[in-house]
DNA sequence: TGTACATCAGTGAACGCGCGTTCACTGATGTAC
DNA sequence: TGTACATCAGTGAACGCGCGTTCACTGATGTAC
C-alpha cells in the first residue's frame, strides 16, 4: 500500500482511530474531532477522505460486515462436511466475532446508523445473513420433511440469541454474569438443536 | 396527586418528556434541554428535581424496571399453577414490555447507563431478573434429576434470545423482519423447551 | 379572618465546552518537458 | 537530469449550535400569628 502525498493512508487510519474509540467508549465516545486527533490530523482533514462523520463511522460498519461475512463463510465451511457441525460453528464465529472486533461490532449494531442510508451497508449485511441461511438450510436437510421449520427462522433464532448473549453477558450490561458467554451460546443452541430434533436427547 | 406551586408534579412530566424523546429518537436523542421543553420548563429548573442528566435517565430507567418487574411477576403467576405456562408467560411478557414500553426498554437496555453508579437501579433490575429465575426454577422441577440444568442459566438463555428478538426484530435494526417478533419468540422457545424435554415432540 | 413573613419552584442570563462543518490557504509530492 | 508547473492532502482559523450546568433572582404558594 503506497505511502500518500502527507500522512499516507490517514483514510484507513482514520477507521482504526475510530474502531479504538468505539470499542473503548462506546458507540457514543466516537466523534470526528477525536478520531481526527488520534490520527494526529485537523478535524477538516478528514473530508478529504469522508463527506462528514456519518460516513466514516459508516466505512467502520462496512468493513465490520465484511470481516464478519469472512469469519461466518470460513466457519461454515470448516465444519463441513457434516451440517450440524458447520451450524455450530457459525454459532460460535458469531460470538468470537462479538469478542474479538468489539468496536466492528458496536458500529454494526449498536450505533444507531440507518442502514438504509448506506445502500452498500446493506448489501454487505444482507451477504452476512445469507452465510447464516445457507447453514440453516442445509441443516433443516437433515430433518424429515413434515417437521422442518423455515430455514430462515431457524437463523433468526440463532443470530437473536447470539446478539442477545453479547448484549447481555459478553459486555457487562446485564449485571453480574452468571456464566461465559460462550458456554451460554453453546448450551443454548444446544438445547435448541435437542428441539429441532438434530441431536440426540441425552446430554 | 397534588399540583405543585407553579407546574405541579414537573418532576414525572420530565421523566415522561424523556420517555417521549427517547422513544421517538432513540436513547441518544435525549438531552436535559429538550426534556426541559417538552415540559415547558427552563432546563434550569430541572435541578430543582433532580442532581443532573443521568439522574434523570436513571429514574426513568427505574420506573421502567419496575414496571417490568410487575409484568413479569403477574404474568407469571397467571401462568400458574403449570411451571411451563407460567415459564412461557414470562417470555412473551418479556417482549410485550418492550413493545409497549419502548421509552423504558432503551432507558433501561440501550442508554449507555452503569448499573453500578446507580444502586438502586442494579437492585430493581435484580427483582426483575429474580422472577425470571424463579420462573425457570419451577420449571427445571419437572425434569428427571440427572438432567435438571441450573436454572440460572435457562433464565440466561431466555432472557438473550428475548433481548435478541426485540433488538434486532422488534425494531428495524437487523434489516429486514422475515417474521414477527413474536412469533419468532415464541417458536423460539418452544423449540427449546422440547429441547429440554420439556414439550413433546410432536409439533 | 387578615396580614406579615418564610419557603422554594421555576426564571433568565450567562458560562465554557466540544461538536460537525466551511473555507481560503500552503506546501510537499508527482509529472511534463 | 534539472526545472517549472499542477495537483491536492492536510492546515488553521473561524462559524453557529446545542449541550449540561451555575447563579442570583422573583414571585406564587404555604404558614404563623
Amino acid at each position: 500500500m503506497k505511502r500518500g502525498y502527507h500522512h499516507g493512508n490517514l483514510r484507513q487510519a482514520l477507521v482504526e482511530a475510530a474502531l479504538a474509540l468505539i470499542a473503548e467508549k462506546g458507540p457514543q465516545g466516537f466523534t470526528l474531532s477525536e478520531a481526527a486527533k488520534a490520527a494526529e490530523v485537523t478535524p477538516a482533514a478528514v473530508y478529504r477522505h469522508f463527506a462528514g462523520r456519518d460516513e466514516l463511522l459508516a466505512e467502520v460498519a462496512r468493513q465490520g460486515f465484511d470481516i464478519f461475512a469472512a469469519l461466518l463463510e470460513y466457519a461454515h465451511d470448516a465444519g463441513r462436511p457434516t451440517p450440524l457441525a458447520a451450524f455450530e460453528a457459525t454459532g460460535r464465529a458469531y460470538l468470537a466475532f462479538a469478542r474479538k472486533y468489539p468496536g466492528h461490532y458496536q458500529a454494526m449494531f449498536e450505533s444507531g446508523l440507518q442502514p438504509g442510508k448506506h445502500p452498500d451497508l446493506a448489501q454487505v449485511s444482507a451477504k452476512a445473513r445469507a452465510t447464516m441461511d445457507r447453514a440453516a438450510e442445509a441443516l433443516v436437510q437433515g430433518l424429515p420433511e413434515g417437521r422442518r421449520p423455515p430455514a430462515s427462522m431457524i437463523s433468526a433464532h440463532v443470530w437473536a440469541v447470539s446478539h442477545g448473549v453479547v448484549e447481555l453477558f459478553l459486555r457487562g450490561n446485564g449485571g453480574p454474569q452468571p456464566w461465559p458467554a460462550e458456554d451460554l451460546l453453546e448450551t443454548g443452541i444446544g438445547v435448541y438443536l435437542r428441539g429441532l430434533g438434530l441431536l440426540s436427547p441425552d446430554r
